[in-house]
DNA sequence: AATGAATGAGCGTTCATTCAT
DNA sequence: GATGAATGAACGCTCATTCAT
């Protein structure tokens, strides 16, 4: 499909999906190995073992195939918040919370970071993360309020933002931590910090 | 430093002190504008009322100017933490350094972002990052360690990780909140449930 | 032609034929669209709703089906010249013979314009082109050469010389008047205008 | 000048002028040389014997030297029409500007066919073009419009209408003499032959 | 015959940095 | 020191054509 007008980009055979996929796995790989700003097309194309041209066969820019790889990592992420079924009680529910996102985060550490670089500069992806980031918070702050119904949490504070606060909190430490070295040895001690300071600053019952 | 020719060195002349501050001032103000990517050196130039080429007077490449830039504010920065005066007591201790870092952050709003940007990329720029938020961690994590040993602060969590957290979440969701569009309205119920939350995580007596 | 493999050759079959026909006519359109240079192969084929490699099945390049749909165009114009039907007298001649032509071109008017695009870069096309030309002028050149003889028409002139002039005359004269937006208010004067000065060009009696 | 906004191009100093004067010059011979579309920036600047980068100091594109390219012939060709200095009579008036326009043609034969070629699909160029031809039809026109009424000329025609006409006759004869590969020996025949058909056309007394 | 994916040379443009004046 | 021109590697994207199915 060489060109035209349409960016286009779904595949109409199997053998195109496939070529499709093997781009943005090695889009994602090669962005994780050098940044966006570092990644070249020849880069993922050499990487994908498929012509220059291939790329622009599925996706319209690079840009492009960044949102799509980003798109589907935020999937994966998305399960985190506050939701994962009824445990014995809110804090230790908050913890594994935080559990499950850390681990989904470290799964994907490498473009989390990457995910935080593109995000300075395109608008469009700023969206993107912002809404995913939205919903999620959301989440969390419906079930902040209702712990405050039940009188667990402190009415004093506005759900959405504590909620919002700290996601924050959380998912900027773990940040940090990466593109910091990711001491192995610190993992430990930030994560039950991170969980205990969560569940003080809701005054949730230990 | 009785270098020879210390290229982009410092001025000796006063005219040239005064060509040197023109550039930086003008690299702050189109870096705010327009982004650490987007700016271009003549951009910088312009912006002076300079030559293109003394730009390279007095600075070796744009991210030179970019590092000085950022310094400066680092400077300016440098006095939050749990530091200020003492007060009534520990909670409005950490409440007053919570709007002392508030209002040093909004007046840089724009810059922090910037700086965010950079430190996504260059590792230089990064080190030069972590550096001052390591000293400023670590001065509220040495008021933590006091009140841990005064009793105020449990003892079950690491000061050093804790003051990293807590600084995060303020230092990233003043963040979010400008790059999200600064909604003014937000801003107060966002501090005040910055400060509850730091005050309740810590376990200090409200 | 006994060609072995003549590749793009005529369709043997009769679906061939008719795939073969869609994509000229198709061609055709998106031609007249966004002339030579911006008509991608794409273009064509999905406005003939036909596969892209279909194309290459039928036309050896881009510029064989534009050579094919203006050769196809020049059988068209072909009629024009001093020949249709004798007439009344050799004024009225001229002024029918330009008319047919007029009608001819602007029925294909931006065709026309197209034709004269391409034939400022491709050679081959410009050949073509001049070829038939040529038969075109030296059919009118015939008769204007009879007048002479017959008197009606000065002999200093050239006839082959003058019924290229004229020609050139009449027909970029519609060419500009297309390309500068077709004012309709202006075409009646134009034709008018051309015809006189063609009559009194050749000095034949009005 | 290493970019920035904007596309500049008006050098400050006197070398920038020559190295400016310098890819003009360049410009014109390949273009000349090669037409339009075949000629690439790289061409240029090595016909200059200047950088790559340094074309983009003076010209934001291709287009842009080539409308300078083409604004300076368009001055030089300026002088045609029917305008210079009185004669002997109407039609020997008709003969020399006809005769100044032919030299002022042949002179810049080469381009005259690229300027043809570009105002094909460049519709910035074909207004310049546009206007260009109208300042220089109507002053045609003007003296036609005069020797209507004072009976040289039959009134029964559009003095624009037929100034353009005209004028487009003996432009693009000559440039088809042009394309046609330039036979020396019918370029006086040519021109003898256009003179008359102008003269008659108008009915000038001869 | 038909389909649509694969190919890759080619080109215009950018812009940090260097240099001549 | 100041000025502004010169440099050229680098890169994203296009699209006619070829190929595998």
């Amino acid at each position: 499909m060489p060109s035209g007008d349409d960016p286009g980009g779904r595949p109409l055979t199997e053998r195109g999906a496939r070529t499709r996929e093997r781009l943005l796995a090695a889009a994602r790989e090669v962005f994780e190995e050098r940044g966006f700003l570092e990644t070249r097309v020849t880069h993922i194309t050499r990487h994908a073992g498929v012509a220059y041209g291939s790329f622009y066969t599925y996706f319209p820019t690079k840009e492009a195939v960044f949102l799509e790889v980003a798109d589907r990592l935020f999937e994966e992420m998305t399960d985190h918040a506050l939701v994962p079924s009824a445990g014995p009680g809110p804090a230790d529910r908050v913890r594994r919370a935080n559990r499950a996102y850390y681990e989904a985060y470290l799964r994907n550490a490498r473009m989390m970071a990457i995910i935080e670089q593109v995000a300075t500069f395109n608008e469009e992806f700023q969206e993107l993360r912002r809404k995913h980031r939205a919903s999620s918070v959301g989440r969390s702050a419906r079930v902040i309020a209702r712990w405050q119904r039940e009188g667990l949490v402190p009415s004093d504070i506005d759900a959405e933002t504590a909620a919002g606060a700290l996601a924050t909190m959380v998912d900027h430490s773990l940040y940090l931590w990466i593109v910091q070295g990711s001491d192995p040895r610190g993992a430990e001690r930030l994560l039950e910090t991170l969980d205990t300071l969560s569940v003080r600053a809701l005054g949730l019952p230990d």
